[in-house]
DNA sequence: ATAGTATTTAGATATTTGTCTAAATATACA
DNA sequence: TGTATATTTAGACAAATATCTAAATACTAT
């Protein structure tokens, strides 16, 4: 879980996962969406990739990356075990 | 947002707001439950007060700490659009 | 006033993080 | 086989972070 909050934790990764959310995209796409370099964005996707947020997928020449919402759900849990407050 | 993510992203802010779900506490009080000294302890309550986490309260001589979790709400519902993917 | 308790602020330090450029790896194609 | 394209890995560096001790602030009570 510290993994996914780490993750969570960057706005130009957040703003990955928003772009994913749209459809499935390739490393090289995804780097066109911002001003950082290649590499910065590619360790972006490691991280994500770590927390298991996105899945990548090789195909050929390009490596398409995709969200993944499950470990979302272990964290709105958590969130929600916060929110119910006991006193 | 940004600001509860990052206050988010540190174990032992996390375990402080599952104090405080149980009660509210003074920051003695919240001290005593880790291993971590006063003023790292007092750092932490700072981030988690910039993100409107918690809330304190001066009474005489001690500050209590309590939740408040209506910022919860912000990322839950960034959560959510995440995972209503659109394919 | 003075001493004691509760908490924060200041300043230092080691670690982690985000970014970059250059180089390495992998695939496609002519 | 050789060249172009896609992506990652390696290494460097500045900025942010978590922690500590020492000092400052604020309140209580003798």
């Amino acid at each position: 879980m510290n993994n996914v909050f780490k993750a969570l934790n960057d706005p130009t990764r957040r703003e990955i996962l928003e772009l994913l959310r749209e459809r499935d995209m390739t490393a090289g796409e995804i780097v066109e969406q911002f001003r950082i370099s290649g590499p910065s964005i590619s360790h972006h996707l490691d991280l994500l990739k770590q927390a298991k947020l996105v899945i990548a997928e090789k195909e050929g020449q390009y490596i398409y990356y995709s969200l993944n919402t499950t470990v979302v759900d272990e964290i709105m849990k958590w969130l929600l075990q916060i929110k119910s407050k006991k006193k």
